[in-house]
DNA sequence: CTTCTTGATCAATTTTTCTTATCGCTTACG
DNA sequence: CGTAAGCGATAAGAAAAATTGATCAAGAAG
């Protein structure tokens, strides 16, 4: 059965050696005399053998010397380990992984990540971006702390907090006839070159969703899909953050029946709470996007 | 403020972790369940972060996967200090360094270290010899933590243990008158080519001092004192211990008038404790010697 | 639906830790 | 030589902490 050193009272015995007496050791402790005494003593029977000569005054035996480096040692990592925790919990130190559909990633993170590391310089992050299904996916398997997503359909395992809306609208080229429009109406689409794409199915289950069955292509690579947009070979929509406004020829227009919206919010694990640092993540998105 | 973290509700973590669930835990901590929840839930207040998942049964927060590893290696580095503190006060490791005359070091300890080393065998020994004014310094500079010794002159800030007693006597070689005698009075010396040695100041204070001024020689070394005797060169006197009884030629007659002793013992620094070993070791040649 | 198990909670109690007051001893100083 | 100051030890009581026993609510198993 080996004795449990408490921390305290090795820290005593440190004070002591480093003051050279117990009244100096206890001011420095913020303790009285006696409570040291008595806490050495309690050590000392502990361990069985005297750590400080009696009669003698502060004066360690050569156990006690064989001793000293040694508590500071444990003392040293005791400290250093509480440090760290402390620097993880206060968000000065950690790291989190986190998962962003492309649009988020491309146009939402750099300015939030920006900020983010000027608030917390300490916390180093990843981010990965894929499509809703493999944020979904990385979010479920632990993969990642957090995903930044819009979520298609519910899971008891999954928490999902909305943050803002994202209309969709049509994207063509600005010498399409479209082009000058405030807003469209499905119907008028019909009679386009539709181009499909990965944010198409925001249109299931809408009055719209009869436009799915007239796509003339269907592209899943966002450059590819501009592309194409610039060449003049159709039109298609996209969620506004999805727009690539980069593209000086290309041009937006809500759509105005129906109004589709995606949400886009913060998913996470279920009834399992973030690292410090992740929800020094969440509550910072949620924040910036109110 | 960094938060001082107890040992024991690490402990608690850690059961709880690996036997999955705090009743078990409290089961293998011989604790019933509520002590560890309210011990653990103090550290995690104290840490400012929950470490098991609240609702869900014995799940840890990421926080607490980030813990765990950190808490058992801070518990691993206390076991070890405790269990090498502990081996050391029972004497299962340690070390010590003594001092002993050469008489005592060559005669007597051989067989008490063969013995020792048996008994002790985690402790390792380093045995210096030298005349006895040598031990004296070496014990009282701390050199040693041991000196096994006769003591010529008290000294407050030495204690002194005697063991054994060890009477003067004349050594000559076999075809010396004296040989076959059982027993010497010293004025028969007074007409013998006398070789002084280190030991001859037991003489000092003694009804046989005016021997002092009668030596034709004085040898400190005793390789060449032996080889004198042994070429018939003189008598000498040495104690008991002194003799060398390897040399077959050689034979050693008590004084009987005046009978001169001296006291081998214990030499260590007054006021000052030993090291368990040093003890142990202290405590293995009392008891040798009775 | 019931039963079992798990962890949380609360009050009572034991244990530990600390303080106040005091003592005996040593040291420094007039 | 004697006095005053400083030191650590000690005892008794107070405060704080840890632990228990009993009980509760919730989820899992049958």
């Amino acid at each position: 059965m080996l004795p449990e050193l408490k921390i305290t009272p090795l820290r005593y015995v440190l004070a002591v050696v480093d003051q050279g007496g117990f009244h100096a050791a206890a001011r420095q402790m913020h303790r009285t005399q006696p409570a040291l005494s008595m806490a050495i003593r309690e050590l000392e029977s502990r361990l069985g053998e005297a750590l400080f000569e009696r009669g003698s005054q502060a004066t360690l035996t050569p156990f006690g010397r064989y001793c000293v480096p040694r508590f500071r040692e444990l003392i040293t990592q005791h400290d250093r380990l509480s440090r760290e925790l402390t620097a993880q919990v206060e968000r000065q130190a950690g790291h989190l992984d986190m998962a962003a559909v492309p649009s988020v990633a491309s146009r939402l993170m750099p300015g939030l990540l920006a900020d983010f590391v000027v608030r917390y310089p300490g916390i180093r992050v990843s981010l990965h971006d894929g499509n809703a299904d493999f944020v979904r996916e990385q979010v479920l398997a632990g993969e990642v702390d957090l995903g930044l997503t819009s979520l298609w359909e519910g899971n008891a395992a999954l928490g999902f907090t909305p943050l803002m809306r994202d209309g969709l609208g049509v994207v063509c080229r600005d010498d399409h006839p479209l082009a000058g429009r405030e807003e469209v109406h499905w119907e008028e689409l019909m009679g386009e070159s539709l181009i499909g794409n990965g944010t198409s199915r925001m249109l299931q289950d809408t009055d719209a969703a009869a436009l799915r069955e007239h796509y003339a292509f269907y592209i899943s690579n966002m450059i590819s899909l501009t592309a194409m947009l610039v060449a003049g070979l159709g039109v298609t929509t996209l969620p506004r953050l999805a727009f690539p406004e980069e593209y000086e020829r290309l041009r937006f227009i809500p759509l105005s029946e129906p109004r589709v919206e995606r949400e886009i919010g913060l998913l996470q694990l279920a009834g399992r709470s973030l690292s410090p640092g992740a929800r020094a993540m969440a509550d910072f998105v949620a924040r910036a996007l109110e």
